[in-house]
DNA sequence: CATGAATGAGTGTTCATTCAT
DNA sequence: CATGAATGAACACTCATTCAT
């Protein structure tokens, strides 16, 4: 016999209270971090109480499993749709780079442990390292898509993707930490011209004519304590 | 009156002190992971009673910020050495990732922790991002450099020294976690490459053999000919 | 109004379903122990929902109890048969003993806890208090019996059905625990014998006038760590 | 170095502590039962702080050890005593019954849950089992000698030992559950006398001629002759 | 009646921190 | 100063019981 009404009406409702007890728990995470991530508060926050909290997780790591999960899936389903697309390497690499940086920024506060906190690491390892992992896949992917199409030098696919996907999480946070936002367009340009081309001036050489000449300065220190961090955009673009 | 020389002796038995501590708490955290970095143990770890960790850490914090200092401080001081060179730009950038590789990757399981875990962030917050902050400021600065040298586009030196540090930090991550590892070298070189002249096919060969001749390049390595010429596989496993 | 049909039917319902909760109750603890004795386990065993089981019972003690009282019926069944058959008290004895070998054999895991477990007898006070008073009664009348026909000594019935008893309970969960399980016949009889003649030699003086002459010798302990029994039969059957 | 006066003094506060705690775990079982025996409660008890029981317990396991052993020490320590003394079978007996029965009176509460709780049996298993098989093994012996001595009939030792310890066991339990509390003394003869000569009539059919005529018996599990002399006494009331 | 989600007091256990010695 | 016993607030998790549907 099929699921009756009442078992479906029931799976819903299941469902709905897990993900409020996820987002119960999202925000618990971002209010206090991960630490203070405890079922007492997500029931709290949630609105129920401690031990109904245990009717839709065996424990907290299902919890953190299920949130992660969640969290992370339409990324993956996004990448998973730009990966499909027909178009050429370039161009999907940039909808790749993009999206990760729209989706980091938006969940920061969950990434920010989801992808680093060694503690959930253990916790979600398979799932992650999966997630992780598909994520090479996909740059890996596209960037011998583009050397079959002659734009990629050939090279270490996995380890070029490695280099991007680290340059990404790492300037989207710092992004986050010092707070100013550039617009993203912005930054996905930034990244992609590095990225593409390299910081080497070997194809710029004509851009920079000025700079020739200079040999081996010595370093400026420009007293800087180390925290603020000046202007510093030589030129952009 | 000047500091008698009691109140010295005194001073450098503190610091002996609290240098033994933060090894013992770094041994507790290698041997059991921050979740299982206790007060208790460090204390047994260190071979003194627990109420005296509290004569010279206010708390466990402090503690934690503290190691956190001291094992940062031998990659801090070791930058500032490669900084300070008189060496060309490339030279300098290689030398910088070079050690960071070596760094990391000795330094595993406390990176790990150090640098990602949210926890411990929290903590270190101040100190942290004053320190990631310097790397940001080092890596920088050599990038200007290279700039004047005119072996760099310029580009927004924060940005892309971000760029450089964050594919650092996941490529050493990730090969620590698949666990294998190649050789230093090996990852240097290739990281650089991708670095210098991006993976877009456009400089490599034909675009810019103005490029040839270059002024301040980095010390080649190895056998590299100014062309580049990276074997660089393709496609990886 | 005489109880009509429908409260005849719902009646028996009832009934059924109390029976069949308490069977699932004895499932579960067979299989977790009284500690594993959970309602919604038992709710699951018996496949009904956790809540219907309080339309049955009002709390946890009372379905303990009914179990207790469902299960030991039998037992109290079947002694109440063997003490109404006119037979001579001995044979009664044997066949009342015999019985109690059996039904202890096969509900080890109940009486285990029923028997003994100190929470269900606070549980089952009266009940089982009744019940074990019972189990006494019986024997005692089968004791004052075998003094009237002049096979038993006259002593006091009470007494001596306790050292029955206790002695029956005590050889059997022996033999569970100690995992070996002799025939029931030979347990039986044994027990018979040392209840019926004692142990002392009076009249086993003539069979071993060997021994005569052996007096207070010292202990001989084996230096046996107290665990391992060794066979130690001197004679037996 | 032998340990200094300080370890001394340490080890013995910590002893008197352990102590303490399980006195107050005996106090808590006393008045709330297995069921009711929690840490809480015996922090309580105990007048110190819940978290202070860890530091003499690893956990509660521990403890309920402790009590145990402790608690039976003296009974095992007084069975050896009894055990070695160099007296005839019969009165080591004798000795040993009356000590049990004293001890048991003493520490029912205690024993109550300590030799019946299935639950603290899974707990000090090897320990209880060790005990328990300790008194098995220290009957059987003595029964032995007096099969030597002759005063005993050959049988197996360790049948009847249990059937000893049952009897004792069942019959002071029934005592402090009904309350009434015979002497000890007169316990310790009326057990005594059945345990040696059992409570058939076949030594004190001389005495009762009256009861001839009525045979039915049971069959006679050994060669025993209707003879036999055993004075037997009568007592009861 | 049957249901099963909701409850919340309670369980054993941990650990940073304090303080009398 | 050094000590380590004492603390008590947390923690994750359980389960008998209730009650709206």
């Amino acid at each position: 016999m099929a699921p009756s009404l009442t078992e479906k009406c029931r799976e819903l409702a299941v469902s709905a209270m897990k993900d409020g007890i996820s987002q119960a728990a999202l925000e618990v995470l971002k209010q206090y971090g991960y630490e203070g991530l405890t079922m007492d508060r997500v029931a709290e926050v949630a609105g129920i109480a401690k031990g109904s909290l245990y009717h839709y997780f065996r424990n907290k790591q299902e919890l953190v499993t299920y949130l992660f999960e969640q969290t992370i899936e339409p990324a993956i389903q996004a990448g998973e749709e730009i990966f499909q697309r027909v178009v050429p390497a370039v161009e999907k690499l940039e909808a790749m780079v993009r999206m990760w940086f729209d989706y980091f920024s938006q969940h920061r506060a969950l990434f920010d442990f989801l992808f680093r906190d060694p503690a959930v690491r253990e916790l979600c390892l398979t799932s992650r390292r999966s997630k992780n992992g598909l994520a090479i896949d996909r740059f890996s992917a596209i960037l011998r898509q583009g050397i079959s199409e002659g734009v990629f030098r050939p090279l270490d696919v996995t380890y070029a993707a490695e280099m991007i996907i680290g340059s990404l999480q790492f300037v989207i946070e710092r992004q986050l930490e010092t707070g100013e936002a550039h617009p993203i367009e912005v930054s996905v340009r930034r990244l992609m011209d590095i990225v593409l081309h390299g910081i080497g001036a070997s194809s710029a050489s004509a851009e920079s004519p000025s700079a020739i000449g200079q040999r081996c300065e010595a370093p400026q220190v420009e007293g800087k304590t180390g925290e603020s961090s000046e202007p510093s955009q030589v030129a952009a673009e």
